[in-house]
DNA sequence: TAGTTTTTCCGAAACGTTTCGGATTCCTTT
DNA sequence: AAAGGAATCCGAAACGTTTCGGAAAAACTA
């Protein structure tokens, strides 16, 4: 391992000025600057990330903290989160560490404890909840961090999000533009920060057409939930949907089988829209009838939230680490006007 | 952040005594070393990791760096190894960092900066290939590291692996002794040393029958690659198996779908026998006819190799950290005698 | 009692970096 | 020619921990 005084004491010169040096600080010479460079990188020097952390405060790491949930593998979902920030972060020479904790572990604790190590520089937020302890916590603690999501209306940290409610009313709306009045929506866990947003979303675009609380459904977003909810759907006596919003392709897969199962046509008996994470597991494209959606890839988040907490780390003001990602309507084969 | 200095005023002690004690060294009285104790717990001390790993060396940081595959997120097969290293690492008060590179870079650059920067302790290196060069670089470095298997004959480094050799023969073997001479084997991607080490189980088995190269194929291990393999072994002009083996239970699934559309009966016309990973996708008891197997869970892997590694990074002496996983033959449904 | 060991403690140095305050040289200005 | 100001450099302190060498006091040994 090359140190600083390694290259002080080849160069001639002391650990201040090299330290300068690479650090590109204004009083060094340029010549100077670009003998030490190429020196450093000579004896390829890499700067003690422990030492530096020490006296700056800055260490290059950040963490994930996730707990250890049973089906974290199955779905792909979790692994493109984790490989995108990963990725992302290695990027820009940052350290990116996953910490995966007990199940039942109380999670305040766990940052506490990380925290009091003063490793990390910062962390990075998933699956926000209505009301999560979390940022209170770290806000309180004085540690950066950025959140994928938003948790209520005016939210002081930064975060990237997409604009759930917007996206959700824009489904539900396009159904009720053409004459639906009810309208069932498949949305996620409950509890969840983007799910009560999304929630909103849909009940206002309702407003006119008298919702039915019967018709909102909360649940894990996957194919299983879509087929098991739309034939409960369908077999209660309760009223049958002309049109079904589904809170991700998943969902509505599992809304196809069920529809086909129970001998229904889409969009001639029931009507189909969802949003597209762009998952890699699930393409919207091998729907047929071909299935409306918003699309906003979950993949485009990776950048921006590293961004924002990269800046917040740097002690930008807040205003710039608040991001909102762009979606996009499209409409396919899988809606029409309901019969009769 | 409360810091030793902060103890040891508080409980009017040097930092030095407070440190000891809290290091449980010799030369502290027991009536103090409680006093510290309680009052580390009280003020809820953690020692700054940076500030130990600067004098100590240590850290309690270890790595995984893995090239960013395209299908990384696709089979949970990868969030399974994160998850269990992590959690196990974890448990014992240390960290787990997973470091994502681009596919695209070569590996040893990012591993002589992860050790410039001197913030990890030692690596985990996976999926180990039959000339691989990490080995030799990180021996050379003198950095501690655990591989999940092995290379060559006499490896003297920490590693924890199974008998995969003696795998590979058993399950051949047993299609041997009840009569098949043509046996197919459904073998992992060529390079990888577990693979390579597996042929050489199923050659030995073979010995007495007369080997056909044709029958020996290599590829990924999912359904795709076995059902293609085995649509692929009885169209071709080439002897049609009698048996087949499989390295995983997922080409065995896909062999399984691809006799059923050939119109072959498992075992009547073919036998089939597979390695059994436990992956939390598949479960082999799922299979019709029950699958004859060789079980060895990989989730009992990260167990041994976080002590494994723990025990490298603490200087332990070689013989203790090389480990060798059980498995278990299970006979099922899925073998028979050849016909006619 | 004097010497020796054991127990319990402490000061100071070290790890590799950043940064504060000051110092030196050299050029410009008057 | 003296004063002022850039430009360029350096020493020393600091971050929080571990550890080496030693010291003081208490307990044994002869």
């Amino acid at each position: 391992m090359a140190t600083l005084k390694d290259i002080a004491r080849k160069l001639d010169l002391s650990i201040t000025q090299v330290s300068r040096a690479l650090n590109d600080h204004s009083d060094v010479n340029e010549e100077t600057r670009l003998r030490v460079k190429e020196a450093a990188r000579a004896m390829n020097y890499h700067p003690n990330v422990s030492a530096r952390k020490l006296v700056s405060g800055r260490s290059g790491m950040v963490g994930l903290v996730v707990p250890q949930h049973r089906n974290l593998g199955q779905d792909g979902i979790f692994m493109e989160v984790v490989a995108g920030l990963s990725a992302n972060f290695s990027g820009r020479g940052m350290q990116f560490v996953l910490h995966i904790m007990r199940e039942d572990e109380p999670a305040l604790p766990v940052y506490q404890k990380l925290i009091g190590k003063a490793m990390l520089d910062g962390f990075v937020l998933i699956d926000p909840m209505d009301h999560d302890p979390r940022v209170d916590f770290l806000r309180k603690a004085g540690v950066p961090f950025v959140v994928h999501g938003r948790i209520g209306d005016a939210p002081d940290y930064p975060y990237f999000d997409i604009e759930n409610e917007r996206i959700a009313n824009e489904l539900t709306t396009h159904l009720v533009e053409r004459g639906h009045q009810r309208i069932a929506f498949l949305n996620g866990i409950a509890g969840r920060s983007y799910v009560t947003v999304r929630e909103r979303g849909y009940r206002a675009a309702l407003q006119a057409v008298e919702p039915d609380p019967r018709l909102h459904l909360n649940g894990p977003m996957d194919e299983a939930t879509g087929l098991t909810a739309t034939v409960r759907l369908f077999s209660d006596g309760g009223p049958r949907p002309t049109g079904i919003v589904c809170g991700n392709v998943r969902l509505a897969r599992g809304v196809y089988q069920a529809l086909a199962a129970l001998g229904l046509s889409i969009p001639g008996d029931v009507s189909v829209v969802a949003h597209d994470d762009q998952l890699p597991t699930l393409r919207a494209s091998a729907f047929f009838p071909a299935l409306t959606v918003t699309k906003a890839p979950l993949r485009d988040s990776w950048e921006p939230l590293a961004d924002c907490l990269a800046g917040a780390i740097e002690g930008q003001p807040l205003e710039g680490l608040q991001r909102i990602g762009s979606y996009q309507f499209i409409a396919r084969n899988s809606v029409t006007s309901p019969q009769g």
